[in-house]
DNA sequence: CATATTATTGAATAATATTCGAATAATATT
DNA sequence: AATATTATTCGAATATTATTCAATAATATG
């Protein structure tokens, strides 16, 4: 038995997905040229990035979720950008974003378990310029 | 002209999009018949719960985004799913979920900017139940 | 107001998803 | 271990859908 589901996942993760022309098309009750015409205008000035699966992690093995907040040292906040390339690169990362305020950077991190999420934290906090970190966290059932 | 950006947008954030099934098959060297197995398994036991696109929220109109966290009032605490449902009927609020700790409810919230955030906090503080809130915020350019 | 650019759409075509069926493989049952 | 049952694999045929193209309309620009 082939295993293709985690590689699917991964892809369905990333992109892999597109616009339903025809269906929109039906819904707007426009021809489906014409809602070709807009969905690729958005795309080529990249108001559109990707499309993606949205899964219920809890049945993918990864029920666990936590918004990491980051604050950086002195030295590192000068280029928080450099940092946060780094921090996207954990496929545990969801999402990356910069803070304005009290902490830096706020991550999304989704693992299996609170014990998965202590492995990539402690990761994380041998990051050059991690100064101090807090977190929330929730678990998503079913 | 018509101006159907703003309706595409609307159905392209609920869903509206399918995987590209001959691309992964393509990608992972599968035949597309099998590929179309394993998505549509993952679509029956509901492990995918939907395919959406990714906006560059700049670029739409909605670069102010913020995480908002909720303390719930010891009644409403009994029952935080209801406000939760009441919440993520909000079309700025992008995402909901309950907490463990000192919150107890997450919110992500995308405005044009950050007066518009505070008339959408403003309503949610109004809601019966909220007992106090903190902020996070950033905001995504080009 | 003349011209250029952008928007709109039907018809034709190309690409893709989906169904079907049959073979095989895995798993369960006696 | 033999048999039955269920799950997987995948090619061929079909159904749907996206895309291209070309013609027209609307709008913007000088």
């Amino acid at each position: 038995m082939k295993n293709i589901t985690p590689k699917l996942i991964k892809l369905l993760k990333e992109g892999y997905c597109t616009p339903q022309i025809a269906k929109i098309a039906k819904k707007i009750k426009e021809p489906s040229t014409t809602i070709h015409y807009y969905i690729k205008k958005l795309e080529k000035e990249s108001a559109i990035k990707t499309y993606k699966a949205v899964f219920n992690y809890g049945k993918i093995n990864e029920g666990f979720c936590a918004y990491l907040f980051i604050k950086l040292t002195s030295k590192a906040g000068a280029d928080p950008d450099k940092l946060l390339g780094e921090l996207s690169r954990y496929e545990e990362v969801e999402s990356a974003d910069i803070l304005a305020g009290e902490w830096d950077i706020i991550l999304k991190i989704r693992t299996k378990n609170q014990d998965e999420y202590y492995r990539v934290l402690k990761n994380i906090l041998a990051q050059e310029g991690v100064e101090k970190t807090t977190f929330f966290h929730f678990t998503e059932t079913s």
